[in-house]
This record gives C-alpha cells, sequence and structure tokens, in this order.
DNA sequence: TTGAAAGCGCTAACAC
DNA sequence: GTGTTAGCGCTTTCAA
C-alpha cells in the first residue's frame, strides 16, 4: 500500500514502454487487447496507484480546494466542513481549511498563501472585518473558481450559497412580537457582513408590519462576531442600562448568541423573565440550555454539499461561467422557553 | 498573484538560465550579488510564487499532512483541528483532514486516499470501531511518520499526545463520591479504545479507593460513540430500570455526554434530583446547561497544537527517529450543579 | 498497436 | 559565478 510504484516500474517488469502502461492504465483504445489486461493484472497485483503529484503538475491543478472561514471550532462552520468535505471527498479534491480568526488581514493571507498552494477553487466565508474585496475580485475576473457561503460578498457576480436570512430573522422576530415582546433589541455581528445586513433587514421588516418603532439604541453591532468577549459584555451591559430596558434579545450570530447567554448569566439576569432571547445558532445542545433556547438553525451542512458541488462544477466547467446561482435555503426557527412572555418582572 | 509566473520567465526576462534563477531564489552563495539582487527584485516585483507541485515532485514529498478523525463537527476535535491547523500552517504545511464517522473500513479508506495522495504523515484518532490496526503497523514499521493523538493505538510504538485519561476520570469519580453518591454508573465509548479502558481504569481505581463496589451492571459500553442515538437510548434505559437505579452518572466521551443529557431531559429525568451526572466534554456552553454539567474538560487545542509539532519534527528528522514520547496531558474539572448532591428525591 | 521523446516547474550534479 | 542537463511521474504527440 505504501511502496510507491511508478509506471516505470510496470513498464520494466513487463518489458513494455512506459506509454503502452499509460495508456492500458487510462482505458485508451489504441491499445492491444491482451497488453491492456496484462498492465491492468500487474498494476492490480503490486496495488499501483499513479502518484497524484505528477500528474497535478502535469495537468496543472491540484485536486485541492483552499477553503476559507473565520473559524473550524464553531457549530455552523464545523457543520458545513463536514458538508465540504463529504462532496470534496467523493469527486475526488482534497479541502485544505484556513481560518481567519475575523481577521481580515489573516483572510487576506490566507487567500495569497493557498492561492500560492495552486488550490484550484476557492470555498469561502468572509471574516467579519472585511470589506476590502479586491483580491477576491480579481481572482474572479481572471476566471479563478470562487464559491461564497453563508457570509457572501455583495459585488462579486458569482454562485452564493446561504439562507434566506431576511426571513429566519422576520420569522423570528414576528415570533417574538406574537409572544407579546414590545421592546425587542437586536444584535448581531459586524454591519460588514451582507448576512447581518439581511438580518437587520428582516428584524425591520417584522417591527414594522406591527407597528413596533425600530429603535437605534436596540440595535447593536459587534464587529469581532464575538471573539472578543469583552466587546460583547459591553454592549450586553449598554442594552441593560437604557432607560427602557428592551423585554427581549434576538441575537443573530452563532458565537454571539453564546456568549450573550454567558455574560446574561454572569450578570444575574434571568431568562426569560428579566430578558427573553432568541438567537441564531447550530448548537446541538440549545434544547438542553437553561431555559431551553429558541435557535434560528441553518441546514450548515448541506450548505456545504451544495457550495462545494458548485465550485467542483465550476471548477470542472470546459467553458467560461457565466451564470451564477445566488441560492437560498430555509432557516429552521425552533421555539423553545427562552423565548416565552412571562408575565412574572 | 495569480498569474503563475516560472522560473523559465524570469531567466527569459533577465538573459540567465533557470539554474541561476534559482540559485538566486533560494539564497546560494555560489552566485554573484549583483545577478542576485535583480532576480529577486524581479521576481518581486512579478510577485514570483514556486509552484509547490513541481517541488513536490521533485522532494517526492508534498507538504502536507493528513488527518483522521471521526468527525470535525465535535467539540473536542474541532478544538484539536484548530491546534492541528495553527501549527501546521506556521511551518508551511497543509492539512487534509477526513472522517471515519467511527467506522473501521472508512477509517481503512481514509489512510489508503491519504497514502496515495502521498501525504508526508498522520494524524490519527481512531474509529471507536477500530481494533485492526494492520495499516498502521505497516506504514509505521515502513518509516512513515504516524502520530496518534486522543484515541492512540496500544501496540504502536511512535509518538502519541492525549490527556491523562486515568486521573482525569479518577478524579471526577472521587469527587461523585466525595459528594455522597454511591452507586455511581459509568457510561463509556467503545472498548477498544485505550482512552475508554484508562477512563474505566480511573473509575475503577476511585471506587476501590473508597470502598465501594465495581458493579458490571453500572459500567456500559457504546459502541458507536454516541454516533447511534438509539444506542444510547436504550443504554441509558438499562441502567435506569436497574432494581437498584444509579445515583450518578459519569459519561466519558464528548458526543455521549450529550447525547445523554438529552435522552434524560426526553425521559422526564431531573438531573441531579433524579440522577446526577458529570461528563467528558468540550463544549463552550456546558455552564449554561440546565442544570449547569459539570464536566472533565481537555486541553484539545493544545493536544492538537503538540500532535503536529511532533509529527512535523518527525517527517523533517534527518535520521530515522527510534525514540518515541507519550505525552500526557492534564484535564481540567469543571464542577458545577449537574454533580450536586440533593437530598430531594 | 507500440515506442521514443518532449514537457509540466524545479533543483542539483556537473561542466566551464 | 553561471550555464547545461538530467530527472522527479505522468501524458501525449509523433514516428514507426
Amino acid at each position: 500500500m505504501f511502496e510507491t510504484y511508478t509506471i516505470k516500474d510496470i513498464a520494466k517488469a513487463l518489458g513494455l514502454s512506459t506509454s503502452t502502461v499509460s495508456r492500458a492504465l487510462n482505458g485508451s483504445h489504441e491499445i492491444g487487447a491482451e497488453t491492456k489486461r496484462l498492465v491492468l493484472e500487474y498494476a492490480e497485483k503490486i496495488n499501483y496507484r499513479p502518484n497524484p503529484i505528477a500528474l497535478s503538475l502535469k495537468e496543472q491543478r491540484s485536486h485541492s480546494i483552499g477553503v476559507v472561514v473565520c473559524e473550524v471550532a464553531n457549530n455552523y462552520f464545523s457543520q458545513a466542513i463536514n458538508g465540504i468535505e463529504s462532496i470534496a471527498y467523493d469527486r475526488g479534491y482534497h479541502v485544505i481549511i484556513t481560518q481567519t480568526h475575523e481577521s481580515f488581514d489573516r483572510e487576506k493571507a490566507n487567500v495569497e498563501h493557498l492561492i500560492s498552494r495552486h488550490v484550484d477553487g476557492l470555498l469561502v466565508s468572509l471574516s467579519a472585518e472585511t470589506t476590502d474585496l479586491a483580491q477576491y475580485k480579481y481572482l474572479h475576473n481572471k476566471g479563478f473558481p470562487i464559491v461564497f457561503f453563508d457570509r457572501v460578498a455583495p459585488d462579486i457576480t458569482t454562485h452564493k450559497v446561504t439562507v434566506d436570512n431576511y426571513k429566519g430573522s422576520f420569522d423570528a422576530t414576528e415570533m417574538l412580537i406574537n409572544k407579546g415582546f414590545k421592546r425587542i433589541a437586536h444584535l448581531t455581528n459586524s454591519y460588514n457582513l451582507l448576512i447581518s445586513q439581511d438580518r437587520l433587514k428582516g428584524y425591520q421588516a417584522a417591527l414594522e408590519k406591527h407597528g413596533l418603532p425600530f429603535r437605534e439604541d436596540y440595535m447593536k453591532h459587534c464587529n469581532h462576531g464575538g471573539m472578543n468577549h469583552d466587546e460583547v459584555e459591553v454592549i450586553i451591559k449598554e442594552l441593560l442600562d437604557l432607560p427602557e430596558r428592551p423585554d427581549a434579545l434576538f441575537v443573530t450570530a452563532d458565537r454571539l448568541t453564546i456568549n450573550c447567554l454567558q455574560i446574561l448569566k454572569k450578570l444575574g439576569m434571568r431568562v426569560p423573565e428579566d430578558i427573553a432571547i432568541a438567537g441564531f445558532t447550530n448548537s446541538d445542545s440549545a434544547e438542553l440550555f437553561d431555559p431551553p433556547l429558541t435557535t434560528v438553525r441553518q441546514p450548515a451542512f448541506q450548505i456545504g454539499q451544495i457550495a462545494t458541488e458548485r465550485l467542483i462544477n465550476l471548477i470542472e466547467s470546459k467553458y467560461p461561467v457565466t451564470e451564477f446561482i445566488t441560492e437560498q435555503l430555509d432557516t429552521e426557527l425552533l421555539v423553545r422557553s427562552s423565548s416565552d412572555k412571562l408575565s412574572a418582572k
């Protein structure tokens, strides 16, 4: 299994030329049936495996795809990577994962690194800091295959896979309103991210539909996506210190949601008595929380799969692709008691 | 950034030979200072990046390491992968992640795949099903670099990085005993895994030290590591149906711990009133659970880092390595109220 | 139907 | 100090 036989070895053993062996192995038709059988048999016997590096050099392709995410240790992204890996594996691609830790500089370096490693395409979810899309535009204009997922780039026309963030956010907000909450604060990721903007819009639309005012002071961004715990704590305190304290909190980022709960707990706030909570998260244990957490859940695995399918199709396309799809999957709203309206105060 | 210049391009542009360019680029001393400057300047200008594939072919190394884990979407492993990635990135290696989903067949296929892809080394955490270590032995005997982490292979002498599972388990069990629990059941992963055996031993030793009997019927294995939810449910029910129902449950696997809680909740069991719980998990939200969960936490990130350091050292070693280290880091016992002894029944 | 040879990008042994 | 060349493993013309 580990010996590294080459076609040269086969050729020598069988008294053939390397090109004949190559042809036999690749099922070419310009070869004698008997020779072919001989070669295939022998190759099978010694368990010959073509050297993928040599192939890559020849084909000018690496059979690997680069992935750019903020963090692997994140419910959403680890599930998405699972999906990415499942498709990539089936289609014969390596997956090279890089993490930005929400830093634009790190993201830029990662992309450069992946490109210099000659990945065949890129699967990108932008960092919270990223506003400069120059490198992606540059690559995309050169025809380099890129697919964005989750945190997609606003003005680059390529395949994109997300959920319907507007709707997911609208539905959750409306649910809170229907429960009787009137002062719903909104805590979201960096405004740079399109998903944050969409989630904000969904939130606003729900308020408007139900005749509730949109209040600037109820609207908070965390520019580091919850990587910076202190930043979140300051924000939460600001919200709690408002003269008209919010009666519910709608959080639209995975890590942020968990952070919020930790901070509220630390501050001794009761959920949902003092403040109700609903949040985006893909945590598998949200139902185990105290109280069970109302969540908007994304089909992360499936998103990873679809994005990877699209990317590989792009890579393997014989012709330049000009038609790009933006796909929006549905979120799932799981209503639990963290968003109950309790009269007690 | 994306143009793919070669040393040939540089050579042509500067009227030099490719070898001269190569020498200049590689800081060889047998080269004129002026020529070197010229080459470096030009290379910088066009943003030359050596083709790693060509290098790999030449060096017979791929600068990539293969990772075998059961699942990415797992608190422990996603954190470990974070650590792996951080070191690999710094030292110029790709990380290729594969998942076994706790299946031996899948594990075998993954290893074969990685080997055929010519990874330079392997970072392995065995699947719950694995008992046959033939392929690893084979590779290891050939001098192929392998480092095991977490679920290490019993009789292969190479670097291994784990926690002190015996101690982690002993301490947690002793804590339960000190709290006043007398009938402590033990739920662990497949017996195939050395970590399961070590954790079992720690549990047994703590019982013995405190004069409590070890009862076979309090000892349960989940052979699929919690991948199979129904398997866990059956086992939990068996425990709860025992004439002398356990008063505490000590679970020693990440996914299993979460599963248990879900099942107990579903069955309407109160924790810790009906049954107390302590478990191995690296979940970041254990303190948010209802009740807050007592956990044994592993330094997963650090384990990933150390294992990767070791592996790369092995790969880059000039001489065959014969001295191997088995490193055991400390676990952290976080006592929370899921393991409180409440007199109420 | 098969073989010889070039070439993918790079390094290094060997000339000069 | 610099150029020439072979070779890493493979595919693919071009000849035979």
